[in-house]
DNA sequence: GCCGTTTTCGGCCCGACTGTTTTCAGTCG
């Protein structure tokens, strides 16, 4: 995505929020967000169309809207939001977080109650004024205060996939700056750490940061910025701070490392080289003969007695032991996942054909895939009926024969696990297919007991070969159920049941405590996309970067195996190898 | 606000659930 492109994406998604929180008509919000949705699309960035006269021929662009785009390119504002941020607290926008919370309460506590963001909220309820409104009573005030609650109890930080994005538009802009000699990616951002309080990025120039930073705020993702020591803090539109750390070209290595962390992974290290009559600090190494500074990375490990250690791997616990031991590989490969079990096709809520699907899922390496639309009961997703999904098997033998040798198509469903732990289809129906992934979507508020039950009764059942998303959580909003993991996963070891690691960067799901329990019992993982876009193929190196992270190896995911062992797990046949409990 | 026609304006994804109603609005997925 071209980085003007999505600075006026957020523009417009603002102003529709904004304009559905002062009671705007809805179609006309959804026409904003459409066109947003067309900007991120876009393989060209938007000043092409603008220059050829073309930007009302593209989907979702009228008139009205492409004014505002010239509007921005000309001179970088639109006064329409500016104007509609005057009128609306844009502080509001974080209350839509709140379960219980959409635009019309939070509008009425607004203009009623005065409340403006999380605090004033919190105080309302305390007080005892919300309950007062019309429509508000007693059971809506207890949950909103547990809603607010859970939310202030989330995991903190931003979307990791928000972090790459920024640092992958922002990071060939800074190598191209006059004096920059190198630019790269770290922090927790570098290491897949799933929610990143910030973006680190680690700079080697020979100029201050004060003649840099007029240069970086002319970025178009960059809003406001100021120096601070050797660095440059800086804050994107939605008010993500990105900073710019600043070293000599000589230091870099131990300068990256350092700033890479994790500070448990630096301390094992220092140990390492104290070991060894050696200090290490973000300038260099320090020997007997004074300070030597390295430029790379690699160096670094090497002069320890190590080999380079990934990023996502550098956590504190037994990464040193894995690296001297040269076992390292024992970790799940980023190259082993060739299968993808779990996607969705426009039969459904997916927004591409089966064909397009196919194809770009060939394209990003895969070579199994299963096609795995809703099942009946998701009604806004259009699940299909049973009729409809025999249809769909003539459209899927159309193209295993056009794609024979390159890819094996599996035709599956991703069906609803029902309230009780039944499934969305009737059994001939989950019989009939090639592949069962069942997920819990709906009555996500259970208890524990009940919940787990659910999921219990989900993974025992003979055809069920994935669980899907298992908590459904969706961050930030959803915390997912309060599942007890070890059960469920020790009922999915016994059933041969996979549990899946949803790669989507909102769900990540299981996440990271999960799967070391996971790891533990010796359950298989399925680490698949949930794609519903061919762009969304992308998101697998999430799910890799989590399953590396909880040390799973690739004997535990079943997406890393040979095709035909693969192959003969999803028909349900005995496993070649026991779990491993 | 956009779109596709009926070329001037009506339709735009929909059904269930919940709490708060006393016939429904708001939220969710």
């Amino acid at each position: 995505m071209h980085p003007i492109n999505l600075a006026l994406a957020r523009r417009l998604e603002r102003l529709a929020r904004l304009l559905e929180l002062r009671g705007d008509e809805a179609y006309k919000i959804r026409a904003y967000l459409r066109a947003a949705e067309t900007l991120e699309s876009l393989p060209e960035p938007i000043t092409h169309y603008a220059e050829a006269g073309t930007l009302t021929q593209l989907p979702g662009i009228g008139p009205a809207i492409a004014r505002k785009i010239r509007e921005f390119l000309e001179t970088g504002e639109i006064a329409t939001l500016k104007r509609v941020q005057q009128e609306v607290p844009v502080t509001l926008l974080e209350l839509l977080n709140l379960p219980g919370l959409g635009p019309s309460r939070v509008r009425r506590l607004w203009q009623e109650l005065g409340v403006v963001d999380l605090d004033s909220l919190e105080a309302a309820l305390r007080a005892g004024r919300v309950r007062g409104l019309a429509g508000f009573g007693a059971k809506t005030e207890a949950r909103l205060l547990a809603a607010l609650e859970r939310y202030k109890a989330r995991p903190r930080g931003h979307l990791l996939a928000h972090a790459l994005d920024l640092a992958r538009m922002l990071l060939p802009w800074l190598r191209d700056i006059p004096g920059v000699q190198r630019a790269q990616l770290a922090g927790d951002a570098r290491r897949w750490v799933p929610y990143p309080a910030r973006l680190d990025l680690a700079v080697a120039a020979d100029r201050s940061p004060e003649d840099l930073l007029p240069l970086l705020l002319a970025h178009p993702l960059l809003e406001q910025g100021r120096t601070e020591g050797g660095r440059l803090l800086l804050w994107d539109f939605d008010g993500f701070p990105v900073v710019v750390h600043l070293t000599a070209e000589a230091a870099f290595g131990t300068f990256w490392l350092y700033l890479t962390g994790s500070p448990a992974h630096v301390q094992a290290l220092e140990r390492e080289a104290a070991a060894r009559g050696l200090g290490l600090s973000p300038e260099g190494l320090h020997t007997g003969e004074g300070l030597r500074t390295v430029a790379e990375e690699e160096d670094v490990y090497q002069a320890l007695g190590l080999p380079w250690i990934p990023p996502e791997l550098r956590q504190g616990r037994d990464e040193l032991d894995l690296a001297r031991a040269g076992r390292l590989d024992d970790v799940l490969p980023w190259e082993a996942v060739q299968a993808d079990l779990h996607m969705h096709s426009d039969w459904s809520d997916g927004a591409a054909s089966l064909r397009e699907m196919v194809q770009a899922a060939w394209e990003s390496g895969l070579r199994v895939v299963a096609i795995t639309d809703h099942s009946p009961v998701q009604k806004v997703a259009r699940g299909l009926s049973v009729s409809r999904l025999r249809q769909q098997r003539r459209e899927i033998e159309a193209l295993r024969r056009e794609f024979e040798g390159r890819i094996h198509i599996l035709h599956g469903a991703e069906v609803d696990i029902l309230e009780d732990g039944t499934l969305d289809y009737p059994d001939d129906v989950l019989e009939w297919l090639d592949l069962v992934v069942a997920s819990p979507h709906l009555h996500l508020d259970q208890d524990a007991e009940t919940a787990t039950a659910r999921l219990v009764r989900a993974v025992m059942h003979p055809r069920v070969r994935i669980l899907g998303h298992p908590r459904g959580k969706m961050w930030p909003r959803r915390p997912g159920l309060p599942v007890d993991i070890r059960k469920v996963a020790e009922a999915a070891a016994a059933h041969g049941t996979a549990l899946e690691l949803n790669a989507n960067p909102y769900r990540l799901d299981l996440g990271e405590e999960d799967l070391a329990v996971v790891r533990e019992v010796g359950a298989w993982v399925s680490i698949n996309t949930d794609a519903h876009s061919p762009q969304d193929f992308g998101y697998r190196l999430f799910g890799i970067a989590l399953a590396r992270r909880a040390r799973l190896s690739a004997r535990q995911v079943v997406n890393a195996w040979p095709t035909e062992g693969l192959l003969a797990w999803v028909r349900g046949e005995e496993p070649t190898e026991a779990p491993l409990v």
